[in-house]
DNA sequence: CTTTATAGGCAAGCTGCTTGACTATATAGA
DNA sequence: TCTATATAGTCAAGCAGCTTGCCTATAAAG
């Protein structure tokens, strides 16, 4: 591999990624949240399916529990989640999304989708797919990390 | 474009790029480089060609000249960059690397294409160029944001 | 039924950013 | 040329988001 291709892919990669979170970042607010930052949505995400412990979250983000505490404390607050009792454990806490959690939830898929659109103009639907392939061969599949 | 396709681009991007990060500052670190963190080396980026003056390097990395001006002052500290007088203005500063900065710019270009090579071997060159190729016509072009 | 581990919250502290105020120099206008 | 306004950079104080250290309640193990 020349050096020339090995160092010009990682500023394209980040390069895209910020300016995707940017344009997802955007695109949340427009639709009516605008107390919210990205890394919020990095939350959401490990919320979305069926809630989790606090626990779970702060691995997830790859945080500490207290800060992870704080985060759930701060969406409590601005009523985008709520704790319930953990079915499983009293010590712990079921945190999962309001209804406005759940459309925020929407609202990002909306931002996402509508994020990539210029991409497909720019490619055509099967370079589009290729790329999805490609990266998907890449990115590593534990980890989800950001969504916007 | 199917929204499947769509909403499995972006977590795929991301999550590459969060990847990427991690590497490069791991091989940074390895390299020797142990008190700079990922945010360092945007700086470094805009620096490395013929410096640049604290007000071009706020700009670049999209926060205030304060912060910017404490940044500089931190690599100062740790010897990777030096103030000099600017040419051109008596106000300003061309903020220079040092041969430390240097040699630290140059590790970072080791731990990219050292990040990359698994991809070379997972692609192939005929595929890794293509997603180069890909990459180029999506990324913004102007803003750099993150290089490690 | 004692011992040890785990879930999560409270408090204090640190770091990296911000805003506000200031000095020195540059630039524009009478 | 002299004055007025804008700009480069720094100092100081404040804030936000994270950390570490500590604590209580509950769980799990011997």
């Amino acid at each position: 591999m020349t050096d020339d291709l090995a160092l010009s892919l990682p500023p394209l990669v980040l390069g895209l990624a910020a300016d995707l979170v940017r344009r997802i970042d955007d695109g949340v607010r427009r639709r009516g949240f605008e107390d919210l930052r990205p890394a919020h949505g990095y939350a959401f995400a490990r919320l979305a399916p069926d809630g989790a412990s606090v626990g779970e979250l702060a691995e997830h983000l790859d945080v500490t529990k207290q800060a992870a505490s704080q985060l759930v404390e701060e969406l409590v607050g601005k009523g985008y989640v709520e704790r319930h009792p953990h079915p499983a454990d009293a010590r712990a806490r079921l945190i999962v999304l309001t209804e406005r959690g759940w459309a925020c939830t929407r609202a990002a898929e909306e931002a996402a989708a509508e994020a990539v659109r210029p991409w497909e103009a720019e490619l055509g639907p099967q370079r589009l797919r290729e790329l999805r392939d490609t990266l998907a061969r890449l990115a590593p599949s534990g980890r989800l990390r950001p969504l916007w």
